[in-house]
DNA sequence: ACTTGACCTTCTAGTCACTGGAACCTTTAT
DNA sequence: ATAAAGGTTCCAGTGACTAGAAGGTCAAGT
């Protein structure tokens, strides 16, 4: 299968899926025309990588991911163990954020918004 | 006052301070040794950044919250334009990472985390 | 046979907001 | 005189792509 095939069913750009080549997370085969040649191992490679990105694993946890996904005697705990971590970071990014959402808010509510130079936001901003 | 005790004050590394002379957000002047120079109203500028940014804002959006912060004939209506729009966008990256949070803790939950190789979270991540 | 258009290839460079490091200069304290 | 601690510039790297250029290939229609 050709890239742009394959980018449709695993909803990756193929600019991204050349990418991921490049960085060593896939090797498809290569037809006699130079052409990338997916097979469908590839395929539920490339999904899988997908899916954990889209859970917001960086690249390298999707490439250790992808080895313990391929290791037919890994132990769970080492799996779980990146997710943990992963889940941990996630809501710690989501307190930050809640944080600056609170404050910013605060501050949106305090300002009149019209056109008079007043601007609480600014005040706030000053420290 | 020199870079390392202006970014003491402020909270900024001065590799930082320097980076934002070169994006053109301040411009500080200099001593006959060719040491930057930084003056209180420098000092409360990089105060006004550092907290904006600490919010979460964009380069550009403190570019912009800058020159209105500097001008005495702004319109409240224009920072509040900003800063509403900047925490519609947090907003939607907290609802994202939420998603995200509450997949992987279901996958984790599910998860034995033993020395067995079956593993729900790898299950999950294949789609 | 020829052309058109959509696909494929590689390569370089840009994004964002810094950050690290090298090579070198100035100030301050001993 | 020297050493430490600060300052300067400039170049390169981060993460995960993304844009674009220059060119090769393929399938369909005329």
């Amino acid at each position: 299968m050709n890239i742009k095939d394959v980018g449709n069913r695993v909803g990756l750009p193929a600019k991204t899926i050349r990418y991921y080549e490049d960085i060593g997370l896939i090797t498809p085969d290569r037809a006699a025309n130079g052409y990338r040649d997916f097979s469908e191992a590839h395929v539920h490679k490339l999904t899988f990588l997908a899916r954990a990105r889209s859970l917001g694993f960086s690249v390298d946890d999707c490439r250790d991911l992808l080895a313990l996904w391929e290791d037919q005697d890994r132990a769970s705990a080492d799996v779980r163990a990146i997710a943990k971590d992963h889940l941990a970071q996630i809501e710690t990014k989501i307190a930050g954020l809640q944080d600056m959402a609170a404050t910013l808010s605060d501050l949106v509510r305090d300002c009149a918004g019209d056109g008079r130079p007043d601007c609480p936001i600014l005040k706030g901003l000053e420290g």
